[in-house]
Order: structure tokens, then C-alpha cells, then sequence
DNA sequence: TTCCCCCGTCGAAGCGCTTCGACATGGCCC
DNA sequence: GGGCCATGTCGAAGCGCTTCGACGGGGGAA
């Protein structure tokens, strides 16, 4: 059959022990006992068996991610961030089990217990999310992409998406921009509570406030027709309109297509900022002012927050990841008169 | 600590391997007895430990899949497809282990040999994948998604897109349409030599010869100002043109409001076929008539071919889901004279 | 009635690894 | 020079489950 731990250690001429130790540095080994067992184990081509490891350690080197499939979520951001997670859990020597949101809490609870996996990675996070006390009560180490409203214990992080809504408004405020719109995410994020969409919105309300510009807020269904839908709507209803955030990545050539055909230059009469991925923002006709959503840098730093809590060592319970707006040619200042 | 087997068997009055046969049904226990085993099982809240049960039955219970995060590749079609693998494994009992292209070879060896999964998925499969040498010499059952060059023992399946590239141009031919142009994924894909793209390709052009049509073809990057330039050149070049097929998700709306600024109506003027996810077509200012790529199905087949592989049974080297095309706004009869 | 076989259950032997205590060796300190 | 500690290695005891052989009892066939 498969070559096992013995074979090694009769190859090299020490004990099955001596073998485990060389290979997990928890005890001492001669470097030259080290030498002799690594060259056996590439000689037979030794693979540690991944269950007879984690039934002896009670370790599997696994973690569970749990992904979203619902309405609303921008695909692409949702992969980058898996497979960010994917790469950083390798460089750490684990694997990642993927489960779906459909699966719920029985899910969660089910590689859990059954110690498939070490610890937990969930995304898409609602205000109010039901899978918390569950997560409590697991013993293994978790970390959440979001914040709930009550999230004390949890380890959470994300992009700060209060900040990002602000520091957008007031990169328009700062152009001289007086009336400003928010075109959302689509309806169901918000009926949901996923705390990312309301954090924008009141980031963005706040800032508008504290500038004394008028605002309005519009969600958005992630379809071209909606997006024309809604461009129409905000000039109708807001004509001294000069500049837009957008929070909804499925929508941005659209929505750029739909003012164009309004009429509007950008950023001559109308001024636009993102908040999506730095590679969607600079492949569109123009390259659009945003802060990037940093799904390869959440992930990476998600899993680091998880090694550290295998390790036994404190976390912050909550890392927000700062808001950069890179500027770029959808926004320029306000033509006075 | 945990509850495990021996405190279920001990509840019930019955020996840890009463209890075992009880859960795998390995052989035949009383209905009474599987009865009290399956009530203490719930008092307890006993969940069998997975590294001891993989130790023991050699089996895991774990399928990978490798999924592809290279350019040019359509992400949601790669995620529908991951999501619905994910649920038809559930289905199975089986769970899913999430292993990126980037660990190439050394991935699927690891975990393959460390018996960490029992069977492989692969996904965005090379005409002459180096990948495949090394699945022949696993001892695990794998699937291909996609056809390599020489599949000879292995097990493939995929959209038979070569159906789908004639099917698009026989609906065009149908409709009296003489001159048609391919608008095909990014350059890279076929540099690349993933099957899929090429099998389009030949599909097309093999239909389009046997109608006697004139054809071209033109591969584009998945972004907006692409599509633009590649819309322009093939009127430029093919003033005749009336019907047009699209191989590439990512630029059909850009695609659409560049035909409508060169002033050709759809399909008055042009008629289109899409190869994409139904959701896509649908939800266009001009619903498509389009092939759908079957995501869901495709993941849901792949893995019921695992399981029969897993099982013993025989299953055919080559499976080719059927292209279907479903005639929508986007297609019509050429204006003749 | 006797023999056999099948059904339902048990006990014990692993599966391949980690880890703990023990032990041998060789400085180093006093 | 004797005691100690650090270093390097070994042996054995599990980790929690599956599975194989065995066994008792009851029913059908002869």
C-alpha cells in the first residue's frame, strides 16, 4: 500500500517518534538525524495521512469558509476573497472547506463538531445574524467578514465601509460638489441587513450632513435596464445634481452609458466615485475615482486572525481595514455659474 | 470532552460496533435497536469524529475541486458551477475542499495522497493539461470538466460547445442570414488552448462553411472598451454583416450599446445569439436568444459521475450536456433587399 | 427432529499518527 | 568527581472509529 510513518522510520534507521518530531519541530532533532529522515521520506515519497493526523492531534488543518450565494452580492468580489483565503490557509500549511450559505447553521455546526475543520471563516454577515450564538457556543475559532450589531466576542473585519462612504462625499465636497446621490446596492441588501450596505449609507449621509449638501439615496437592482432606470430618475428628480457615489458594482458601465445618453460629460457635468475593485475601476470608458474593495487583502488578513486564534493568542475583536480613495478621471470640480 | 461512540453505545445498552452498523447500515441491526441507537445518538448529540472515520474506513468524505482564477475565465459561471458542486456533494454525504489552479500539480498530489480527499473535480481543463499525467497515477477517481486532447481513460464532461457554436450559426442560416461574425473570449483563452473556446470556434466554422456563409471570427477582451473596438472593426471590415455570435459573457452589454451607437437596431438590423447563463440573457435591454452554459447541471452531473466512481460502477469516458438554444428578442430574419 | 443458515449483535484488532514519559549521553558547574 | 540539566531518541499508549470473525438463537428445509 501507501507508504506509512514506519516505513520512513525503518528507512532511516530511528523510531516512528523520532520521525514525527523531524517533521514538527516540537522536540529537538540532531540535524543530522533531520537530514537522514527528510532524504527518506523523498526517497519513499512519504505523505502523512491527513485523518490518522488529525484523530492523534485533534487538529485537521482545515478551515471552513462559508460563502454567500444570495441576490445582491458582486460575484467576482466574493471570489477574490475565497480564493485569497485559499492562498493565505495554504501558506499556513491548512486547507479550506468551502460550505454554502444554504447549508445554515446545521452546516456550520456540522464541520465543526464533527471536527472536519479547525475553525470557521464566514461572510456576508447580516446586522443580526443568526448563525452568531451558534458560533458561540462552538468551541473552535471563528472570524466574520461584517460586522453584526451586537458583536462583542466575535472577531470581525472588513473594509471600513462607513469611512469609505464619507471619505467619497467628501472627495466631492472637497471639488465644491453641493448636491450629491448615492446610487446603492440592490433593495434586498438592505431589506437584509447586510451591515456593509447600511454602513455606506451612513457614512455617506453623515458626511453629507457635516457639509451641508443636499443628498438622496437611491438602491439599485444589479441589471443594466435598472441602472438606466435609476440615472434617469436622480436627474429628474435632483437636476442640480453634480455628483454621484455608487455602491454597486454590477451596475457601473451602465450607469456610466445611461448618463452619457442624458447628456452628461464626465466628469465635466457630472462627477463620480466607486467603491469596487481597482481592476473594474480602471477598465471602464472612464476610469473612475474609487476605493478599491481590498477582497484579496480581507482575506489574507482573515486567515492571519485565525492563525493567531489557533495559536491561543488575543485578537482585536474588530479590524477595519481603512478606506483609500484613489483618485482618477470620473471626478473634477464643480463648474461654478 | 466530546461525546463520542462508545458513550452512544453505552447509552443504549449496545457494543460501539452495534452502534456503528446502526449509522452505515453495513448490516442489518433490528429496527428496535437501530431505534434506541438513533435516540441516544440525538440525547447526546453524539457526531462521529471525521479524522477517526477517515482513519478507519479509509474514506474522508471529501471531494476537491480546483477551480480556475485565471483571466478570461467568466467568474459567476465559475461560482454557480462551485456552488452547485458544493450541493450536490452534500447530497452525497460528501463535503468540499476548495484547491485553487495556482498549486498546480503539488496540489492535487497533496491532497490526493494524504488522503485528505477522496476524489477530484477539475475544473478549465487545457487541450494538453500537464495536470493529466499526474491524475492517471492517483489512485482516486477524478472528473475533467472540459475535453483535454487525448481523455483516454479519464472522465470528461462539459456543454458540448462545438453543438453550441453550429447550433448559434444553424439559427442564423435559418433565418436567412448570409455573412456572420464569432466575437469569442479573450486572446489569452486561446492562447491558452482551453478546449472550450476552441470547440466553439470549430462549431461555427464547420456550420458556417457547410451553409456556404461567409465568416470571421474575433476573439475580445472582457471589458467594455474592447468590445467597443472589436464591434467597430467587424462592421468596418464586414459592411454585409447581419448576424453575430458571442462567445464572451463578460462583454455583451458593452457589445449591445456598441452596435446601438453604429446605429444598428436589434435584430431589425443584427441579429445576436450568446453563449451565457440564461440570467444574463434575460436581464440585457434586448433579451438574447442564447445557448445557456449549465452551470448548476454540469457541477450536479460531474459530481453524480464521482460518486459512481467512488462506487465502483462503470461510467461513460464522455459526457456532453446538449446545447440548446432558446430563441429570444435578439434574432430575426434578415431584412432581404 | 436435526441440520444449516441467516439475522442481529459483540469483542477485538487495527487504521497511521502524535505525544508523553523515560532513558541515555555528554557537558558544565561547584 | 558527583550531581544536574539540556539534548536527542525511543517505546508505548492512545486518538475514535470501522470491520472482521465469532457466536447465540430461531426458523425453514429435509
Amino acid at each position: 500500500m501507501t507508504v506509512k510513518i514506519t516505513d520512513v522510520a525503518r528507512h532511516a534507521g530511528v523510531s516512528p517518534s523520532t520521525v514525527s518530531y523531524a517533521l514538527s519541530g516540537k522536540r529537538p532533532i540532531s540535524a543530522e538525524t533531520r537530514a537522514r529522515v527528510a532524504a527518506s521520506i523523498r526517497e519513499l515519497g512519504y505523505r502523512p495521512h491527513a485523518g490518522a493526523r488529525a484523530l492523534a492531534s485533534s487538529k485537521s488543518n482545515v478551515l471552513a469558509m462559508v460563502v454567500p450565494l444570495r441576490a445582491g452580492i458582486h460575484v467576482p468580489v466574493v471570489m477574490g476573497f475565497a480564493v485569497s483565503v485559499v492562498t493565505s490557509a495554504r501558506a499556513h500549511d491548512h486547507d479550506v472547506l468551502l460550505v454554502t450559505q444554504e447549508e445554515g447553521e446545521e452546516g456550520l455546526r456540522r464541520v465543526a463538531e464533527s471536527a472536519l475543520v479547525d475553525a470557521l471563516i464566514v461572510m456576508d454577515v447580516q446586522l443580526d445574524d443568526p448563525r452568531l450564538p451558534l458560533l458561540r457556543t462552538l468551541d473552535r475559532p471563528s472570524v466574520l467578514i461584517g460586522f453584526p450589531s451586537a458583536a462583542d466576542g466575535m472577531t470581525c473585519i472588513d473594509l471600513d465601509f462607513r469611512a469609505a462612504g464619507e471619505v467619497c462625499v467628501d472627495h466631492l465636497a472637497g471639488l465644491g460638489h453641493r448636491v450629491v446621490g448615492l446610487i446603492g446596492s440592490p433593495p434586498e441588501v438592505y431589506v437584509r441587513q447586510t451591515s456593509f450596505a447600511q454602513r455606506v449609507l451612513q457614512g455617506f449621509t453623515a458626511a453629507a450632513t457635516r457639509h451641508g449638501m443636499t443628498s438622496t439615496v437611491h438602491p439599485c437592482e444589479a441589471t443594466p435596464a435598472a441602472a438606466r432606470e435609476v440615472a434617469e430618475r436622480l436627474l429628474r428628480e435632483h437636476p442640480a445634481l453634480t455628483g454621484v457615489v455608487v455602491h454597486n458594482e454590477a451596475v457601473l458601465d451602465p450607469l456610466l452609458d445611461a448618463f452619457e445618453h442624458l447628456g452628461l460629460r464626465i466628469p465635466a457635468d457630472l462627477s463620480i466615485t466607486a467603491l469596487c475593485p481597482d481592476d473594474l475601476a480602471t477598465s471602464l470608458r472612464v476610469p473612475l475615482t474609487s476605493i478599491a474593495i481590498p477582497s484579496a487583502e480581507l482575506g489574507e488578513q482573515a486567515v492571519n486572525l485565525l492563525m493567531r486564534k489557533l495559536d491561543g493568542a488575543p485578537v482585536p475583536e474588530a479590524t477595519l481595514l481603512p478606506a483609500r480613495l484613489t483618485p482618477r478621471a470620473s471626478t473634477a470640480h464643480r463648474l461654478t455659474g
